[in-house]
DNA sequence: ACCTTATCTTGACTGGCGTTCAAGAAGTTT
DNA sequence: AAACTTCTTGAACGCCAGTCAAGATAAGGT
């Protein structure tokens, strides 16, 4: 049987420590920041942070986890929209993230943890693509190859930096294509 | 005037620098090869490498030019063919190079020298998208949004591995797809 | 009250990294 | 053969992610 301390104390200092490496990664990136800095940040030592997380990539993951799950709260306050209109709220959310979703992509590479949430990640959105152009009247047949493609723009779009009239012009272009 | 010691030396053991980290980056990745493996793998020491690059970027810089510029005259023996096949040709040509895409990504926001690569491999990539889809009868207004979709297609395909098969359902949905 | 036990925190350390520096070897020009 | 440029190298620096062993803290059992 568990004797922890204080029950609950152990998820509040997480809880700091991801926020700090929240601001970190997203302002000066996952690899310019240092375990130090962050453990600085949230008013600890390095070998703290190494207690709560197993290593770097585990903090990133918690990182992800922390700004998906503030997300995907936001949308669900939001009113429904337009299929664009919604795509282009996304974008416009997590464009903050920018830097993350480049990391995530490179380290999926060599890290499992990390590749394990990006996997689950897409099939979020997956589904979510899939439902969404099931709406605006794309034949079954198509909304695969569509969901697809529609991944790869709101990533393309958070990778590149594009004026948000740009950002319109491309999401308008994306959700008007019929086969 | 110059004084060199051997007049094309310098440009041969450049190319054999690069040969040597080329293979490491793409099969091991960058971060995870380090200035001494590929000082090791090109039969030098790390000193020798900073003699012909200012640092690792520059050599990553120097490893892009490399492969892009072999893919391209690839390209130019290439038969011609419809456009969606072309597409799937440069994917499966750079599938290769999956793990430079992703760290190209991820370095641009803090490496200059990697961010203007990218810069002008975008501007190349665009003008090709540009003259495809316009081959294909895209309306001359939709030609600019469909080429940067295009170009998040086919970054979202080398990032993301998938089946063949899958590839070619995706990019035959985007070349039909029509305003 | 005391001792045990699990939870948490820390200082000191390690091996490896990218990069720099000063010194030297090798070839070219005068 | 002296001078000068080009190239190579051994040694070192500061920083990093991650480890280890020792200590602090609070709860439970007796």
């Amino acid at each position: 049987m568990p004797r922890n301390r204080r029950p609950q104390d152990r998820e509040e200092k997480r809880a700091e420590i991801v926020v700090a490496a929240t601001t970190l990664f997203t302002d000066s990136g996952y690899d310019e920041t240092s375990m130090s800095k962050v453990a600085t940040a949230a008013g600890v030592t390095t070998n703290t942070i190494y207690w709560y997380f197993d290593d770097k990539d585990a903090l990133l993951v918690a990182v992800l986890d922390y700004v998906l799950e503030a997300a995907l709260a936001d949308a669900a306050l939001e009113p429904e929209r337009p299929w664009g209109e919604q795509i282009l709220w996304a974008v416009d959310r997590l464009d903050q993230y920018r830097r993350l979703v480049t990391v995530v992509h490179a380290k999926t590479a060599t890290s499992p943890v990390v590749e394990a949430w990006h996997n689950g990640f897409h099939t979020l959105v997956d589904t979510l693509l899939v439902d969404g152009f099931r709406r605006v009247g794309i034949p079954e047949s198509d909304l695969v190859p569509m969901a697809a493609i529609g991944t790869f723009v709101v990533e393309g779009l958070l990778m590149h930096p594009h004026a948000v009239k740009d950002r319109r012009v491309i999401v308008q272009t994306l959700v008007a294509s019929r086969p």
